[in-house]
DNA sequence: TAAATAAGAGATTAATTCGTCTCTTATGAG
DNA sequence: CTCATAAGAGACGAATTAATCTCTTATTTA
């Protein structure tokens, strides 16, 4: 079938088909909309990064929205976070902390497309367009809190939900406002001074009081 | 002077001159980036809706970065966040977090501006439009957290920055991926749960230790 | 009142870019 | 080997828009 030439893009071909193009074209989408945004990406500087023409775009896709959307689905389907498990939950949120912000700048991709119109037409906040891509996913971070309180270490039933989204909420945030990647220091500071001691205080108070 | 007239855009005048016309294309400019954001905004819909042509844009400004933040400087100095007194730093970070909240959806804006290119053309990074137009202000909650030192509520010296910084970050977030204020409720957690608890533990490690 | 200034209106140019179309030729299927 | 398919390359039209320029006339100032 078309499985049986695309494991390798032996020398002696000039032309790449069917998978193995298509993924090539995904690539250079996701590449110019992570470089230069949504704004500035355009269908020649795709097709010009994939070697090839707009005509090869457009034979795939019907217009740049799709093209797009289509990219940052492939990317998250090619490029999986994985959970670490290092046996203590502070170094299971660095770990991961360290790796969703190096893997994830895709979620600045997908916000600057958002920003940049691509969804005015549906009407969708960011948040709507995160909880649709990420739908299928697990949430990273449960299996990690899991972890930690059958350990021990926490206790799920003291702790508010937002100091769990807390660590992620600011590296989405840095993220954002950077558009790098968060630094070494900054993981360390959002765990040991932000994260750490808001579920390490499991004595007194039992979350949730408000008022 | 200039100012003897344009207190009242009197009838009989029809033609807007000087600071009142001013103000008018500002807010006209920033009233298009509100509505269809920095990429659907073009010079001609800001002339348009401002009643006018786009000569009179460019007499001002140069190019339509300079006009968008202009008019986001100008948003900015006609409405300022005053800063709460309440006689205690809880109260003080909810009333501070709930009015920037509802007065900021600027935040938003600019953010929206510099996601659809205004940073391509400029350089910038979403971090450094903040910073570039909000230079001359003085930070909101340099003040509250000053008076909560003085009073004895907190030891300023003992909190790492990522503390103080960490509420306003968060807003931002919520800003960002809900393009509304932030709820109430959400004010509450973020004082109640995160952010009193932090600053509260003044006793015991003494802050930054790293390692 | 007379002259300088700039508003209002809009034509125009140049650049960008989306999307379509054509043509040649490499490639895979039979 | 032969043929249908689609890659590669690029020309092209249409639409949008930034930015300039022209001209008339209201308004201010001297």
């Amino acid at each position: 079938m078309l499985v049986a030439m695309t494991e390798q893009a032996q020398r002696g071909r000039q032309r790449r088909r069917g998978e193995e193009l298509e993924a090539a074209l995904l690539e250079a989408a996701w590449q110019e909309l992570v470089e230069v945004g949504y704004a500035r990406l355009t269908m020649e500087s795709v097709a010009v990064r994939a070697k090839t023409g707009v005509a090869v775009l457009y034979r795939r896709w019907p217009n740049k929205d799709d093209l797009v959307i289509a990219a940052i689905h492939y990317y998250g389907n090619t490029h999986p976070v994985e959970i670490p498990d290092t046996g203590s939950l502070r170094d299971d949120m660095i770990a991961l902390l360290s790796v969703a912000s190096a893997a994830r700048v895709s979620f600045v991709a997908i916000i600057t497309a958002a920003f940049s119109g691509l969804l005015s037409s549906t009407g969708l906040t960011p948040a709507q367009v995160r909880e649709k891509v990420t739908a299928d996913r697990p949430t990273w971070s449960a299996d990690i809190f899991a972890r930690a309180h059958e350990r021990g270490e926490i206790d799920l039933d003291c702790i508010p939900p937002a100091v769990l989204t807390m660590p992620f909420d600011l590296m989405r945030h840095d993220m954002l406002m950077t558009y790098k990647p968060i630094p070494p220091e900054r993981v360390l500071t959002i765990v040991d001074d932000l994260f750490m001691p808001l579920v390490a205080r499991q004595t007194a108070r039992h979350g949730h009081l408000r008022r």
